[in-house]
RNA sequence: GCCGAUGUGGCUCAGAGGUAGAGCAGCUCACUCGUAAUGAGCAGGUCGUCAGUUCGAUUCUGACCAUCGGCUCCA
C-alpha cells in the first residue's frame, strides 16, 4: 500500500501500482470524468502512471491551465498523425503547446495551402472519433534512434542525439502514429473535441536561419466548443482594434509603397504625438532632465569610434557628403557623447540627465515591417544619464519608477526582462558582470518580477526591457534601460572629481515610450481608438440642429479654442442623427448638440462617446469645467 | 532576408481571355431637420509594376514591388 497526499492535504491509502486514473475514480466520479493527467511530486504524468511509492498527487482536469496545455500538446500529435496520413513522407519537426494553442513543424514535399487546413482538420476529427489511446513506452537511446532512423525522421534523430545522458526517452503511440515525446498526454484522442487549425507559416528548424525552413501549422484547442467559440470571437474583436485599421479609419497616419517602414503622420496623428511629447517634456523637466537635439546624419568616423560601425552596420543607412562617408543615425548616443564633451564636467554636475526626442533610422528586414509597431524610422524618447558609479542604483530605480508612472497613466500592464551579454559585443567580462549585477539589484530593490533573456543585450551593455501587449497578445519592447561602461571609454568621457583628478563617468541609455510610433500603435489598440479626452485629436464636436444655430456653435468653438480645448463644428446641412452617427464613428469623446433651447440658455446637450440615449443639457460653463477636469486627470 | 497568402476607384469588396461593377465616402440639387445613415443625380479605375504567351490580357505565365500571417531580428 502507498500513502497519497492530495492537494487539499487529505491522505488516501491505495494499493501499490494504482494508476492516477484509478485514483481519480476513487476520489469522485466527476473527477474521473474530467481528469486528463496528473502531477506526482510535482512531475507531470499520464493517468496511466502507476503509483509505486508514497507521493503528493494532483489530478489535473481538462479545465485547468496545465490541463489545457496537455490537451493542446496532445492535439498537436493528432495534427501530425493526420498530416502523415494525408501526406505520406512528411517528416516531423517539433509540436509544442504555446500560449494560446499549439503548432507542429513539418518538412514535406507537399506545400500546404489554406484549403488543406480543412482537409487536415477533418482527418483529425476522424482520428479523434476513433478514440485511440495515447500509449507511452520508455525506450533506450539506441532503440529510439533505430526507430526514427528507419523512418527517415532526421529531425527526431537530431533531437534524440541532443538529449542529455541519463534522461528517460519516451515515445507515445496513438493508432498508427508514434512520436518522440516526454508527455504527458490525454488518455485518448477522443478528448480532442474543440480544436481549430488557424494558420500556416514558415519557421526555421530550431529557430536558426542557417537551417532549413519548415512548414508550421498553428492551431488552438479548448476543453469545450463554447470556449473555442469564445476565443475565436475574441480574435475577431481584436482585429477591430488593430492599429493599422483604426489608424486609417481615424485618419491618424498612413504607410505607402514610396517609403516602406517610413510612416506618414496626418494632422490627427500629429496631435497624438505632440500630446505625448508635451506630457513627456513636463514629466522629464520635473525629474531634472534637460533636452537636446543632435543631427540625423553624422560622419563615419564617429560611428567607428562608437563601435556601431563594427557591431551595427547591417542595420544602418549610409550616404556621402563631399566624398566623405556619413551614416544616418540608428541611435542617439554618439551625438549625446559629443554634447557631453563640449565642456569640462564636475562631479557636482552628476548625475547629468540629458534627453533627446531623436529620430533614428534602422534597416529592418522587409518581412519584419508591421504597421507602426515595426518601422524603419522612429522617434526614440531617449535620454542619457551620466553619473558616478555610486549613483548607478538610484538612477536605475528612478528610471524604473518613471516608466511605471507613465505606463500607469495609460493603463498598460507590462512585464520586464533582463537581457544579458550577446555574442557580438564589446568590453570586458568584468564590466559586463558589474553592469548586469547593477540592473539586477535595482530590479530586486523594487521587488519586480523579471525574466532573464540570455544574450539579448545591446552590444555595449545589458538592459532591462519593458514589454507591452498588442491586441493579439503579442508583446513589444517599449521602455528599456541600458547600462553602458563602453561608450564613456570609447569617447574618453571624464569629469573632475573631488580630488581634482579626471574620472570616468558611467552612463545609462534609457527610453520610456521606446518609440513614439510604436507607443502610439499600442495606445490605439489599448483604447480601441476611443482615446481619453486629453489625447483625443478632436475633443469636442458641436452639432447645430439647423442653420440658424451655426453662429452660436461657432461662438462656442472660439471659446473652446481660447481654453486650448480642441473643438470643431459640423456645419453640414444634414439631419442631427446623421451627424451624431458620424461623430460616434470617429470616436469623438464629446458631442454637443445645440438647437433653439441651448442657444437661448447658453447651454449644450452633451453626448459622450459610446453612451446611447444621452443628451443631457448643461450650462456651457459647467461643461467647460467638466471637460477641463477630465483633461487634467488624463482619464 | 526566408516560407506561405494577397494586391480591382479614397474605403470595403464582387467579377470574367475580348478592353470593368456594387455599397460607403466625394460632388451637385432638393429637404432646415432634436440624438447612430433623407432622397435624386453626377463624377471617379491605364484592375501593384515590368516582361512574356495570345489576334487580343486587368483575367494565363514569369520576375520584381508592397501588404498580411509567421520565422529571424529588434524600439
Amino acid at each position: 500500500m502507498v500513502r497519497i497526499t492530495l492537494m487539499d492535504g487529505s491522505v488516501r491509502v491505495v494499493e501499490q501500482g494504482t494508476t492516477l486514473g484509478a485514483l481519480a475514480a476513487n476520489i469522485s466520479r466527476g473527477l474521473a470524468k474530467a481528469a486528463i493527467a496528473g502531477k506526482v511530486d510535482g512531475e507531470l504524468k499520464d493517468l496511466s502512471y502507476p503509483l509505486k511509492a508514497d507521493a503528493d498527487v494532483e489530478i489535473m482536469t481538462i479545465e485547468s491551465e496545465g490541463g489545457l496545455e496537455v490537451l493542446r500538446h496532445s492535439i498537436s500529435h493528432l495534427l501530425a498523425q493526420a498530416v502523415q496520413n494525408l501526406y505520406p513522407g512528411t517528416k516531423l519537426g517539433i509540436g509544442p503547446a504555446i500560449a494560446n494553442g499549439f503548432y507542429y513543424d513539418f518538412d514535406s514535399e507537399h506545400v500546404f495551402t489554406p484549403e488543406d487546413l480543412g482537409t487536415i482538420a477533418a482527418e483529425m476529427a476522424r482520428l479523434a472519433k476513433e478514440n485511440y489511446a495515447y500509449q507511452r513506452r520508455e525506450v533506450s537511446r539506441a532503440e529510439a534512434l533505430a526507430f526514427f532512423g528507419e523512418r527517415g525522421e532526421e529531425y527526431k534523430v537530431e533531437l534524440i542525439e541532443d538529449l542529455p545522458e541519463g534522461v528517460a526517452i519516451s515515445m507515445y503511440t496513438q493508432g498508427n502514429f508514434t512520436d518522440l515525446c516526454a508527455g504527458p498526454h490525454i488518455p485518448s484522442t477522443g478528448f480532442a473535441k474543440a480544436f481549430k487549425l488557424l494558420n500556416l507559416a514558415g519557421a526555421y528548424w530550431r529557430g536558426s536561419e542557417k537551417n532549413k525552413m519548415l512548414q508550421r501549422i498553428y492551431g488552438t484547442a479548448f476543453a469545450k466548443a463554447a470556449d473555442l467559440d469564445d476565443y475565436l470571437f475574441k480574435l475577431e474583436e481584436a482585429k477591430r482594434r488593430d492599429h493599422r485599421k483604426l489608424g486609417l479609419e481615424l485618419d491618424l497616419f498612413s504607410l505607402h509603397d514610396e517609403g516602406p517602414g517610413f510612416p506618414f503622420f496626418h494632422p490627427k496623428g500629429m496631435i497624438l504625438r505632440n500630446t505625448l511629447e508635451d506630457f513627456w517634456r513636463v514629466e522629464h523637466r520635473r525629474r531634472g532632465y534637460q533636452e537636446i537635439k543632435t543631427p540625423i546624419i553624422l560622419n563615419r568616423k564617429l560611428w567607428e569610434q562608437s563601435g556601431h560601425w563594427d557591431h551595427y552596420k547591417e542595420n544602418m543607412y549610409f550616404t556621402q557628403i563631399d566624398d566623405d562617408d556619413y551614416a544616418v543615425k540608428p541611435m542617439n548616443c554618439p551625438g549625446g557623447m559629443i554634447v557631453y564633451k563640449t565642456k569640462l564636467r564636475s562631479y557636482r554636475d552628476l548625475p547629468l540627465r540629458v534627453g533627446e526626442l531623436g529620430l533614428v533610422h534602422r534597416h529592418e528586414l522587409s518581412g519584419a515591417l508591421h504597421g507602426l509597431l515595426r518601422v524603419r524610422n522612429f522617434t526614440q524618447d531617449d535620454a542619457h544619464i551620466f553619473m558616478l558609479p555610486s549613483q548607478i542604483k538610484d538612477e536605475i530605480i528612478g528610471v524604473i519608477e518613471l516608466v511605471d508612472y507613465f505606463y500607469h497613466v495609460f493603463g498598460f500592464e507590462y512585464h520586464v526582462e533582463l537581457s544579458t551579454r550577446p555574442e557580438d559585443s564589446m568590453g570586458s567580462d568584468e564590466a559586463w558582470d558589474m553592469a548586469t549585477r547593477a540592473l539586477e539589484e535595482a530590479l530586486q530593490a523594487k521587488g519586480m518580477d523579471y525574466k532573464i533573456n540570455p544574450g539579448d543585450g545591446a552590444f555595449y551593455g545589458p538592459k532591462i526591457d519593458f514589454h507591452l501587449r498588442d491586441c493579439l497578445g503579442r508583446t513589444w519592447q517599449c521602455g528599456t534601460i541600458q547600462l553602458d561602461f563602453q561608450m564613456p571609454e570609447k569617447f574618453d568621457l571624464t569629469y573632475i572629481g573631488e580630488d581634482g583628478q579626471k574620472h570616468r563617468p558611467v552612463m545609462i541609455h534609457r527610453v520610456v515610450y521606446g518609440s513614439i510610433e510604436r507607443f502610439i500603435a499600442l495606445l490605439i489598440e489599448q483604447y480601441a481608438g476611443a482615446f481619453p479626452v486629453w489625447l483625443a485629436p478632436i475633443q469636442v464636436r458641436i452639432l447645430p440642429i439647423s442653420e440658424r444655430h451655426e453662429e452660436y456653435a461657432k461662438a462656442l468653438v472660439s471659446q473652446f479654442n481660447e481654453l486650448d480645448i480642441r473643438a470643431e463644428v459640423d456645419e453640414r446641412r444634414e439631419k442631427i442623427g446623421y451627424k451624431i452617427r458620424e461623430a460616434q464613428t470617429e470616436k469623438i469623446p464629446f458631442t454637443l448638440v445645440v438647437g433653439d433651447q441651448e442657444t437661448e440658455t447658453e447651454s449644450v446637450a452633451v453626448r459622450r462617446y459610446g453612451q446611447a440615449n444621452s443628451g443631457e443639457k448643461i450650462a456651457f460653463k459647467d461643461f467647460v469645467a467638466l471637460i477641463q477636469e477630465e483633461i487634467r486627470r488624463k482619464s
